[in-house]
DNA sequence: TTGTAAGCGTTATCAC
DNA sequence: GTGATAACGCTTACAA
């Protein structure tokens, strides 16, 4: 059933098939109705591919990130499609994992679709150097790129981020207003936006006389148990800490078993702070007070710069946006 | 840029250059090289539109899901697009919300893609009433229909799930092996699975000798702290509990929060068991006893058989696969 | 092994 | 208002 077929049956055109079926105001009330019957009757859909030919375009975008079941990526996702289909976009999602090379082969794969736009979420898109990166650069001389929490300058690209490193430094700060002497930093991997929190969490520490060294930021890129582990054998190393601040509420969650496991009091003895504002911070007992960087904002922002991209308007190349503080018990008595 | 500049450069014809970008054997080495020299100098990729019209195919799949940031949807988004792209194919993904009139809508918006299969993820897409499921018929009539842990009988619609029912029954049972003597339980829908995981609870409870009565389940749709007071409102209105079956993992952290507000000890006042084997089980302190429903094997599964579809072979219906219970601290001493 | 030419199902530009 | 007809860029018989 295609659009010869419709013209048939109503005794029009195809030209005249084309116009109802688009809307167009130059067609006589009686012929619309009589080419609606038909369509109707035979519950005829225009061939999407035909469509996009002539368009060139299918107004599908296409997601990146690393893992979709990533509680904050997992939020992005569900925030960016929503606001694309409200849009009349549809999205075209890519779980590429961590490696260079499969992160390239997915943007084949949804270059090949000849998708409209491109969101990165996260930056663990974001080589450190530059010439990693240049799979990007390409790629935004072909459709714009919008990268929602990482930062990448170049021709069509847009960053969109949080400002991590003061929110790091402003928990940090919390921490040490409710009593913390030595606080650590816990970290996953050192990302752009992971850079970014340590570097506010060590201004944090300066400000607070404290000279910032090695011994005071750990790699717990593992589950859990093992961040527990990390901190247990910092104890038994005689490394004092009174404090965590985690580049994530999950890392949050190992220190808060930690701190259970040794009986020590929250927030007297030993205060935690995470980050995401992520179901994981009020699930914890006690809950865990953590960062809100307001994903769905970020995603409505990201999804309105596309539209004006595509509109053949102007937009920053970048927007940084401030976070705010969620006190919870583990800093809270 | 299109095949016909190719063509021109490279001193062939289109036909040509299509065979080399088809990879077909029929082209000598000499020619297959002049050819893709021209393609990688000007960077040429192949007009999907115009491709996809003549194969009319796309190699795209939709996912539906209500919630892509649900913790047990996240899991299976991802381990769908993973198997999906795989297999070539590209992952349309769209997040319908609760309302049965956006799910329609987004239904339309895949099929108005074109898309070559459908994956609804959970049961929320299975309405009580057939009548108001003749919309999923409807689309299997054009494309297969794959219900990942949703069941519903139709001509090309195949169904992947969990035995719900005899897990939730195994993992009541374990309440009850661990002193148990009044345990409740806790849903957040009745959704297909949601009314087979009671069942489960009740025949347990029939096992055990105990009447299974209105107010041992209970409706819990809101968050965390919400659970929380329910069970609150339970024991002010003395209804004697000591143990929880809880649908999902984040309404057995409801119950994890109730008993450590009031002093119960886990597991001997109290038992908890949750379901979905989520990062929350482990995550809580103390940790909880879930079930493993295996959501990749699930996955896994779904897109074999799509393979095999769309391959023209016959793949059964109905697959119920068992799940597995994954013991933590709030059961085991 | 290579080339010619006929589709694929639309949209859009013209005339009328 | 409506109808021919030429794109759109590719795949694929069929010829050579």
């Amino acid at each position: 059933m295609n659009i010869y077929d419709i013209s048939h049956q109503a005794g029009v055109s195809i030209a005249t098939v084309s116009r109802v079926l688009n809307g167009s105001s130059k067609v006589s009330d009686a012929t619309r109705q009589k080419v609606l019957d038909v369509i109707d009757k035979n519950s005829y859909t225009p061939n999407a591919f035909a469509r996009s030919l002539c368009l060139n375009t299918m107004s599908t975008v296409g997601i990146l990130c690393s893992d979709a079941s990533d509680a904050y990526q997992a939020q992005a996702i569900y925030f960016l499609e929503r606001e694309l289909r409200s849009n009349s976009y549809a999205s075209m999602l890519c779980c590429t994992g961590y490696h260079l090379q499969e992160k390239k082969e997915y943007l084949e794969l949804l270059l090949s679709r000849n998708v409209d736009a491109l969101f990165f979420i996260g930056s663990h898109f974001i080589e450190p150097t530059m010439k990693k990166n240049t799979y990007i650069l390409n790629t935004a001389k072909k459709i714009p790129v919008f990268l929602l929490n990482g930062k990448l300058d170049g021709e069509n690209i847009y960053s969109i981020l949080c400002d991590d490193e003061n929110a790091s430094k402003s928990i940090t700060d919390l921490l040490f207003d409710r009593g913390a002497v030595s606080p650590i930093y816990l970290y996953r991997t050192l990302s752009y936006s992971g850079q970014r929190k340590i570097r506010g969490f060590c201004r944090s520490l300066n400000e607070h006389g404290i000279k910032a060294t090695d011994n005071m930021t750990f790699s717990c890129p593992g589950p859990v148990e093992e961040t527990c582990r990390i901190l247990e054998a910092l104890r038994d190393k005689s490394i004092f800490f009174d404090a965590v601040a985690a580049a994530d509420d999950e890392l949050a969650v190992g220190a808060v078993k930690y701190a259970l496991r040794h009986g020590l009091r929250i927030p007297e003895d030993f205060r935690i702070a995470g980050y995401n504002n992520s179901l994981l911070s009020t699930c914890s007992s006690p809950e865990i007070t953590t960062l809100d960087n307001r994903v769905e904002f970020m995603c409505t922002s990201a999804v309105s710069q596309m539209m004006q991209v595509l509109g053949g308007k102007d937009v920053p190349s970048q927007t940084i946006y401030s976070g705010s503080i969620i006190e919870h018990e583990t800093t809270r008595k």
